[in-house]
DNA sequence: ATTGGCACTCGCACGGAATGAGTGCCAAGC
DNA sequence: GCTTGGCACTCATTCCGTGCGAGTGCCAAT
């Protein structure tokens, strides 16, 4: 038996059923790629290759489409992802050089995306856990309300307003000030909250000794700030309209990818983790986490300076969809990305 | 002729047509709403209704729909917004009042308004222009690289990256925050680009002097931010899997809606300018300056600190929409926004 | 293993008839 | 002069029944 020839025929059934959105039969296949043999030696290899599970016929007389798991193996043997040509290499570059900051550079790259694949972009901002600081500021805006700004090294800035009990002066802030940022100054997340605290309550003083209030105070809303994982949800979509050429079944697809775009939490649980080095994920049908969504396939990957996936970035959209060009945009997107984070 | 009664019926369609979402005929009509006449006399009444082009019948054998102009007749002269109820208003500051921060606070606001109105919700961030500078902060993030942060009256915050050629001190950078601040603070954003440009080059001092390259780059930047329209057209949006409940008409109206919501240069325009003191502001089919949009209308108000309408929320829906919830919500949640915005 | 031939299966498009909601108009009633 | 019951009429929608054709599965031949 010609395995080989049962995958192309596979392949090329995809292909077609992509392009037409119609269930695709022996004939036409035989016609439009340029497999040299019958339409019969095809049909038998389409009926081995349903026996399989890998197609499926809508009804009896009708051509046939690939199931999820004839796209995965499609996705998985049958694909060479195919690089962009200079022009879309050129368009992505000056698309995103003309950022000036950070939510910036989201928002133009969840168009650009959209843009490329025609399919629904999802770009997640980049995560604060893995970040480090780069700077605290303290500001009075009135003798007792300050206003901490928190600059992370991914260009991020997370703000909080603080009221306190007593009234601050410029000189107590600055000293404050400077405690703080010598202590968390290039420190990851993680370890800055430890830092925080020492400041709060010092290691070498007395037990029973006051504790700084201000100090305290303040410590607590940074590390908050930094906890607050409401802000690792932020997430830039694009390209809803795209949704339209979905036509039919809007009920059993649409609508609830709908749904689902606009519970970010569920959207992030969709998109998974995020994978670093260029790998790109996807996601088809019924393989993710959410059955109303067994129609749509996610296609993500991570991104983030150095080669450490900070945060995820992707496309979602019909089973149905060009998953070699998804890809191959969601990989070049993800690259630009990361190396413009890089330069930050 | 009973000119009263043939109001009511306008009236009766109207929400009729409203809640069953199919042409209302006589007979139901008469059923329904406890109108103390026969089917015959309704029919006239409709009969009238249509020559002056408030209703119209799709095809002969259906019952009547109403027109955009029945619509307007039906906000402006047959609508009683009904206030929230106790419960609603309860939901509405609980909703509101666990915000964070500014960007949290917008959030939530559309969240609540798609949930309360059952439509796409939309909110724009208060405006840079009428806002006044609250505090500019400058931190040298490495010897020639500055971020510049700028937090407005509203709680805004806007950032910008510098470069500059010369490496800055610490104290030359001090003492410049200290200038730049007394100089700025306070200041509407229009007065304060003529204040920072004093900075950069004074007056007092002889024209040939040499201009202070770091003030005058900083000024520059700090002027851009203010004027950066681009974040004036910073908007939230939300509830756009109601559209799902639009069920006919995809192509019609969904998608060009879809499409609008992407752009929100687009999108501000179809709100239209935000109108104070509590006026809301309703914009049915193509009233609108988008024919595509001539099935969507749009419920939208005005909202800041202190009755001044900085910027503009509101929902946009299918002409055949609740009226009077959709204006007492928009009105509602615009009131809650302006106060949180007052406090901060 | 491949191929041409052939009978068979169904989904779908088309056409006509039945259905029924809703209308417009008219003549009678209050 | 409104209002109302009656009645004929319209027309979108639904329901069948039919014919068509794409596509299949199988078989015998190569």
């Amino acid at each position: 038996m010609q395995n080989e020839r049962r995958l192309s025929v596979l392949r090329a059934i995809v292909e077609d059923y992509v392009k037409t959105e119609e269930p695709v039969g022996s004939k036409a296949l035989v016609e439009r790629h340029g497999l040299g043999v019958s339409p019969a030696t095809v049909r038998n290899d389409m009926a081995a290759l349903e026996e399989e599970g890998y197609i499926t016929a809508p009804h009896t007389s009708a051509g046939r489409v690939p199931t999820d798991k004839g796209y995965r193996l499609f996705v998985d043997r049958l694909t060479t992802v195919k690089p962009m040509t200079a022009a879309e290499k050129r368009a992505i570059a000056g698309f995103l050089d003309g950022a000036v900051d950070l939510d910036d550079v989201v928002t133009r790259s969840t168009r650009l995306l959209s843009q490329l694949t025609r399919q629904v972009a999802v770009v997640q901002y980049p995560t604060l856990s893995r970040s480090t600081v780069r700077h605290v500021e303290l500001v009075a805006l009135a003798p007792t309300r300050l206003l901490l700004v928190l600059i992370l090294s991914t260009g991020r800035v997370e703000q909080r307003l603080l009221e306190v009990t007593e009234e601050v002066s410029e000189e107590t802030l600055a000293a404050l000030r400077t405690k703080i940022n010598t202590a968390v100054s290039g420190a990851v997340i993680a370890e800055a909250g430890e830092a925080l605290r020492t400041i709060a309550q010092p290691a070498d003083a007395p037990a029973d000794a006051p504790q700084d209030p201000l100090a305290s105070a303040v410590a607590e809303a940074l590390i908050e700030a930094m906890n607050d994982h409401r802000s690792d949800e932020r997430i830039s979509i694009g390209g809803t309209s795209n949704l339209a050429r979905f036509g039919d079944s809007f009920d059993t697809a649409v609508r609830p990818l709908l749904e689902a775009l606009e519970e970010h939490v569920v959207l992030l649980k969709l998109m998974g983790e995020a994978t670093a080095g260029g790998l790109v994920t996807v996601r088809i049908g019924a393989e993710g986490p959410y059955q109303e969504l067994s129609q749509t396939s996610v296609v993500a990957t991570g991104y983030g300076p150095g080669d450490e996936a900070l945060a995820t970035l992707g496309v979602v959209g019909p089973t149905r969809m060009d998953y070699p060009g998804s890809m191959a945009a969601v990989r070049a997107v993800a690259r630009y990305l990361s190396r413009i984070l890089d330069e930050a």
